[in-house]
DNA sequence: GATGAAATGTTGCAAACCGCACAGAAGAAT
DNA sequence: ATTCTTCTGTGCGGTTTGCAACATTTCATC
């Protein structure tokens, strides 16, 4: 109803909206009130404009004001249903506790492996880590001791990661003592991937690592992305919260690949 | 009289202003009541931690909860005022304005050139962006139509960058029409920079690129940094807020660099 | 275990914010 | 000009947050 083709829209209302964006874009949040006293018009307008945005998934809403969108989705909307993030972050954790000092890394991008960043740079062991993840490099760029390699690559706005050939060549050039990586899903067939382009990313860095961790929440059992990402055997470890159905167990080990349950 | 070097402080506390800033690190606001179920304590003492990271410089304050100091931290605290702000982003919107549709670009990471992301961003104008600064990549990454390659490198926490030899290297495999770089400084010797390791990036990103912008406010004019980033010469034209003093400029145009004045 | 400092929780009240309903204002289309 | 739609402002009750003072707990140290 809003997006007539032909009408050209008023100025007033899209001009506030678009500044409001573009603010956001510098400072990570702006406070209603003081957006009204900026334009001049009464907070309950603001209010409708920080809505109608954040409807419209541009920005997310905050008491008081709004904020930019996060960058990564990471304990996504499902507030209450919470287990889902306690459950990566104790994976996260568990992952964490498989790296020695001294080591190199590849971490993929991702929720979960982000919630292995997380651990990881709270822990503060020493390491070295190659990521195509944004979220990842921010997490652990701030922890002492941990040098941090961002990949090459076409940027991808929705997941905050690069991807394609750049970034597939780049990790082929190097080589690390383990990788971790998620997935979509996970079948007796292997790890698989939904989202374009990420699959590929993740076989370059299975290639490059000398020992590959999947870490994947008990909510990827059974499922299947579009892209089929390597066979199990390729695997040394998976780092789950619970143990899977007894036919997908019995694949992995059959593939000789470990199975660590988180906690 | 929080830093004694011998004593050793307690858990508790400062596990929880570390989780919040690593929160931060992730998405651009928090809550105080969000935070303070998670931890378990009571608003009170969350808003204790808040005030207290934000008395540290290591947080802004916001109404509710807390955000993100902007990746790049940006001038002052004066909202109305915010004359540095405001002049940067006209440099941001007059740079914005020199590129063509269809056009590839270099652009640096910092604060001035983030202005000129945003504002391109908001263009919409198609083009292909390099960058090695994670806050460009992320706001030109969510305009349609604007293709970013993120260059690899060593990441950089203080300033969401990438930098060293990786990410020179990746520059120089890659030719532009134009480049868009900020300084320290600028003086009849040229652009330089303060922050170790930027300098290289810069030039490399001169030396790729068929035209170059400087983009500088002017409290730039004058001022020195540790690193000398080209000779003056090297430019096409410089795009700030106010024309410099007549040495400066005398030497800019000798240089045959075009001035441009935004607004 | 006693002691004291720091951290945390509790309470009460003021201020800020939210959301709704309705009315007025501004444009667009006829 | 008129009608109609969309946008904006105002008022008000309800909720959340902020803030300060005080009570309580925790922890290190002796």
């Amino acid at each position: 109803m809003a997006n007539d083709l032909g009408t050209v829209p008023r100025l007033r209302k899209d001009e506030r909206r678009r500044q409001i964006l573009l603010e956001l874009r510098l400072r990570p949040h702006v406070r209603i009130s003081d957006l009204s006293e900026r334009f001049r018009v009464s907070t309950e307008t603001i209010r409708r404009d920080v809505e109608g945005l954040s409807a419209d998934g541009l920005i997310d809403r905050a008491h008081g004001g709004a904020s930019a969108r996060a960058a990564v989705r990471y304990p996504t909307f499902d507030e209450r249903a919470g287990a889902q993030v306690s459950e990566r972050a104790r994976i996260g954790r568990r992952a964490a506790a498989l790296v020695q000092p001294g080591e190199t890394l590849m971490v993929d991008s991702g929720s979960t492996t982000l919630q292995f960043a997380r651990h990881l740079a709270f822990a503060e062991t020493p390491c070295t880590v190659i990521t195509n993840g944004f979220a990842v490099a921010m997490a652990l760029g701030q922890a002492e001791g941990i040098e941090v390699v961002v990949c090459p690559g076409d940027y991808l706005g929705s997941e905050a990661a690069a991807i394609g050939t750049e970034t597939v060549a780049f990790l082929a050039r190097h080589r690390v003592d383990r990788c971790m990586i998620g997935a979509s899903g996970l079948t007796a067939d292997g790890p698989s991937e939904a989202i374009r382009g990420f699959a590929a990313v993740k076989r370059a860095m299975l290639e490059g690592a000398r020992a590959a961790h999947l870490l994947v929440d008990r909510g990827k059992f059974g499922h299947e992305g579009l892209s089929r990402v390597a066979p199990l055997s390729r695997l040394t470890s998976v780092v789950c919260d619970r143990l899977p159905d007894s036919d997908l167990r019995h694949a992995i080990v059959m593939a000789d690949v470990d199975i660590a349950v988180a906690d």
